[in-house]
DNA sequence: TGCTGCACGATCATATACGATTTCGAATAC
DNA sequence: GTATTCGAAATCGTATATGATCGTGCAGCA
């Protein structure tokens, strides 16, 4: 057999993954109309695994069904980035507090690690990879949070970011900087054993700042419409 | 015709319904194993729909599937209970930070309307319906929420909730009457415009202390184990 | 007795087929 | 010229059928 690679894949999972792939590549562009049939034809199997997978699709809010009609890539405009943002602002930041306990001094100089990389990184600036490096660094952070639900919360959210953009600091390539100073604060906060209110509160501000800074560049007439914390 | 009540229902819908309710009425109880044919023949229809609608029960986490094995309730442990609960703590308490501004003078005496009526059952004390006004009173002070993803993620997690208990205060019906007072406490808060971040954390702190309290009733031996804030 | 392997039953996964609903355009009436 | 109705094509919703996979119990052997 030549079980290439996807053998232990079930088809329900197969369409599932292409056509997420094809919303995050961009190419079915939001409003694109998804008909089961003509994905069926090209991934060569019949419509009840496509069904599936749009269904498990349409849960992530990653696409809208309408009864009788069909599905469509969901509609995601700014304002959706903003509120995912935010959201994940407020649990990110939780988690961080959930975890921060329970990182070893091995996590904390791992991270540390990750955020030099980022430094380095900095010279000729690359956003996707300073973006994967971002989510790296957070992760290290909040990964041993003591709330699974948190957690599980946490990264959804980020995925749904994942699909909106790919790359925040394609965006906002100052707030780069930035970024990389608040993050070593972070850590020290960590380490010396602050409150863990005010980890909570410096997680969540970091990351409302990279919203703001995102808001100012994309969208300055606009007000933010979020009350900061 | 006689379209009954479920003539623009489709049967994935019906089934999905009639899982969950079976799932909410303890009818099928964690780890109860989820048959799709047996469903099927139960609801006269085919399995497609059934299946469908158990990966939307799988999306929400209420039944947990198993490639070739099938799908079963998923267990649901206090552990689980207390988990949702805190983070239903930490989006409430945002949620609600992020409404007070938009609360008018009607709102607010809407809520204090729902806190009376709280008050008055507290006599001949029904954990029920008790718990069923405490849902309205929370959601007529968040329902406002400026930013609609944590409106959702605070539904999802109430639904979350509902499916594990469906009343909290037959655990702990002590704790009705400080519960109340609390109430009256974050409505004087929204209506003297005290800063957001003094009404997330009260809102917070309401929402934690329900859980300390049934924590200290139910496992009085055990840890919490989750930092408070 | 205890373990290995096989075969059977139960259940899931997918394909195909058909009926149902919606959408869109063309023909007709005004 | 515009509105309305009718009909066909596209697409979805569900049923039925068949192959694939997993769990289990029994038989055979050490």
């Amino acid at each position: 057999m030549s079980p290439t690679e996807a053998d232990t894949l079930s088809k329900s999972q197969q369409a599932y993954r292409w056509i997420k792939e094809r919303i995050a590549n961009q190419e079915f562009t939001p409003g694109y109309r998804l008909v089961l049939g003509s994905i069926a034809g090209e991934l060569d199997m019949s419509v009840v695994p496509v069904r599936e997978a749009i269904r498990q699709l349409e849960a992530e809010g990653l696409v809208t069904f309408e009864r009788n009609v069909g599905a469509r890539v969901s509609m995601v405009d700014d304002s959706q980035y903003r509120y995912s943002m935010q959201a994940l602002s407020i649990l990110e930041g939780t988690a961080t507090a959930l975890a921060a306990r329970r990182l070893t001094a091995d996590d904390v100089r791992n991270a540390r690690r990750i955020n030099e990389l980022m430094i380095e990184t900095l010279e000729h600036f690359d956003p996707r990879a300073f973006t994967a490096l971002n989510q790296e660094f957070h992760a290290a952070l909040f990964e041993k949070c003591a709330n699974p639900r948190m957690l599980d919360l946490v990264h959804a959210e980020w995925a749904r970011l994942g699909h909106l953009r790919d790359s925040t600091f394609s965006f906002v390539p100052g707030r780069a900087q930035e970024s990389v100073r608040e993050h070593e604060n972070i850590l020290v906060l960590i380490e010396t054993g602050a409150p863990l209110g005010e980890i909570e509160k410096a997680a969540r501000r970091h990351r409302s700042a990279t919203l703001d800074a995102y808001m100012i560049h994309e969208h300055p007439d606009e007000a933010l419409g979020l009350p900061a914390f």
